[in-house]
DNA sequence: ATCATCCTTCCGAACGGTCGTAAGGATATA
DNA sequence: TATATCCTTACGACCGTTCGGAAGGATGAT
């Protein structure tokens, strides 16, 4: 179907050249028609751009929650580490959905700002959620001193950073933070000994 | 001087529209010329952009490096901790350096690409080395399986990630991820007892 | 002191192009 | 016949860029 493939290309090349770098010309030109029967689905660019930017949250979210049921049977430790490295992996792999997400979340075009920034929310508090419930069934092996909140935030926090050194674009140094802050993460949490 | 006027407003515009949102015209209406005159200083707006860029990492590196020369008699402990807040805090002061800087670097022009990445390695690589001085300065207070490099790049995995929260633009969670980082990572490296 | 020269800075006019958008007609499906 | 989809044609606005020339200050020669 026409619509989907349109928002399909649509995401790659907002992903690749923001909202004011891709053009209806190039989108459209990908998906095998004229510009101008782009208005056949979508009313306005930005009608385009916001309805691609709600799927792209929704797909972040479906990833992560697949992500987690599919592993919760594994040790929390198992879990969460293994969710940073294929979180950032699948960022490689012709998966414009996270790239997308964050430039547009992180740079909004000025007149979308509010209803990207409810996209954002949604997908963060989503996240939390997520992960503090983890914590709270897998009880026993944070340090009495912290909580399945704080070990939350701060897990997000690094996998935040992590998304950075991916921007910035090299692998390399992307491989020593995931192992350095992990390390260090999971020493600042666990009640394990000589861990 | 008009020359530095036009990088300093092209810095904002720069920031706040991107490379293809922002227009000559706009940035030189704001210094008070035409956009034409602004040829007589660059060559092209890919000349502007970079020598933009160029300033802003810079910029960015002499923030960090007056910080550090200013409060190395401090503990460590205070020095990691309140560097986070300032660096953060900067960012709300009518400072586009910061947002123009990590913009660029996250999603630069495709021609400017390599270009800017040199910028990005370069400020990346000297936070690496300033920070690791400065833990290998403050010793005896690491936990001793942890290194001063692993202490270095968990701290600056941590910032990015508030880097993160702070695009998003939700500046409450962006305190409360803040201190709960902070505690964890603290707890991470620091051989204190009981803290 | 006057004049010609040069350089810097700026602007008016205009270039070729691309942008998002609109209206109306063709085609095919149902 | 009705509806959905895509097309052709065209619009006005704006884009980055170029060129020629106007203004003004500085310089050096007369």
């Amino acid at each position: 179907m026409t619509y989907e493939q349109l928002k399909k290309v649509a995401l790659t090349q907002f992903a690749l050249h923001g909202y004011e770098g891709a053009s209806l010309t190039q989108i459209a030109s990908e998906v095998g028609i004229k510009k101008q029967s782009i208005y056949t689905h979508f009313k306005s660019k930005d009608e385009l751009f916001i309805s691609t930017f709600n799927d792209a949250v929704d797909n972040e979210l479906l990833f992560v929650k697949k992500f987690i049921s599919k592993n919760k049977a594994k040790p929390l430790r198992e879990i969460l580490y293994n969710f940073l490295n294929e979180y950032l992996d699948s960022y490689n792999k012709e998966n414009s959905n996270t790239s997308f997400f964050l430039r547009t979340s992180f740079f909004p075009p000025i007149q979308l700002k509010d209803l990207i920034k409810n996209g954002t929310d949604k997908y963060v508090s989503e996240l939390e959620e997520i992960f503090k419930l983890l914590f709270e069934q897998k009880c026993g092996i944070l340090k009495p001193n912290v909580n399945e909140r704080t070990a939350t935030l701060a897990f997000l926090t690094i996998l935040d950073g992590l998304f950075v050194e991916l921007l910035y674009g090299n692998s390399e140094r992307l491989d020593i933070r995931l192992s350095e802050a992990w390390y260090v993460y999971w020493q600042g949490i666990s009640n394990e000994r000589g861990g």
